[in-house]
DNA sequence: TTGTACTCGGATAAAATTGTCTTATTTTGG
DNA sequence: CCAAAATAAGACAATTTTATCCGAGTACAA
């Protein structure tokens, strides 16, 4: 489990990515992407349906079935699939955790704090998914799908 | 809960923090770290034992014991608490939560993560507790100890 | 010495997160 | 039309995190 994200949002990310390096009007099977990414099934599959309802992801019932990104690849960002999956706490919460730190009654990180944040936001936010999949250079299921021969 | 820290994380920090505003050889019982500080009693009380045997705190049995600092506040970083409480995933974890990234292996982000962790471990250990501590201006039990006059 | 106020540490409960199962519904192709 | 293969969705189980309880030990003071 990484730090900063939950569970769910790295296996939310994980898929976005993989689809991100298909032809957007090509389906993904839920099948597919937990076989390669080495996900539970039906985990995967509501964290597919929440960033279907926030509008990420297009999914098609049926024989030949799938998802797809809902939007070109190139207009994505990290921070949209946290921001729907985790909600937007990274942005809003006091890194002690004391509930009333705002400016106007920050605490001693307060400050040093947004900058940290500020670069994890730009990082998550200035980069796009296709951007982000092209420089995949060879994760688990990159190296799969050469092996397999078949996405 | 913050995003960074698991919530015993953050009580260790605030209870730290509380200790290192009163003198080293101060004993304060757990009754009043959570009555100021909002905590479960026995929760912190577990999590006190944690840092007493990280060696970070000195505990004293008995009538009148309490807990405090094992060092002076000037010789203890947050980060210590942190890697004490949490463990020192933060430096060491993918932020995408793949297992095999490494530096021989990255994902995407691996190297811009490790600009904005380093930025983030530059905020949590080049400042001391003590520092923390002065700079605190008005937290929550900072406002309670000068309301009830008694720390 | 005895009572009291405290920590210590194991057991347990509650809540949140993660993972599993089962059934329905939708779509395509034969 | 019907069977196969896919998503949708609710119920349930396991795990982890957070919180509570209780008995025991310790040190001080009257």
């Amino acid at each position: 489990m990484s730090i900063i994200f939950s569970r769910q949002c790295e296996y939310a990310i994980q898929a976005v990515l993989y689809l991100a390096l298909h032809p957007q009007n090509e389906k993904t099977s839920i099948r597919e992407l937990t076989k390669v990414l080495k996900i539970p099934y039906h985990f995967l599959a509501k964290i597919l349906q929440k960033l279907t309802h926030k509008g990420l992801l297009h999914s098609q019932k049926g024989l030949a079935g799938g998802f797809s990104l809902a939007r070109p690849a190139a207009n994505i960002t990290l921070f949209e699939i946290i921001e729907a999956i985790d909600g937007n706490g990274l942005m809003h919460n006091c890194i002690l955790g004391f509930p009333e730190c705002s400016e106007s009654d920050p605490c001693a990180l307060h400050d040093q704090w947004l900058k940290s944040r500020d670069g994890i936001y730009q990082l998550l936010a200035n980069d796009t998914i296709n951007h982000l999949a092209s420089r995949m250079k060879k994760p688990q299921y990159l190296t799969e799908i050469l092996q397999t021969g078949c996405p």
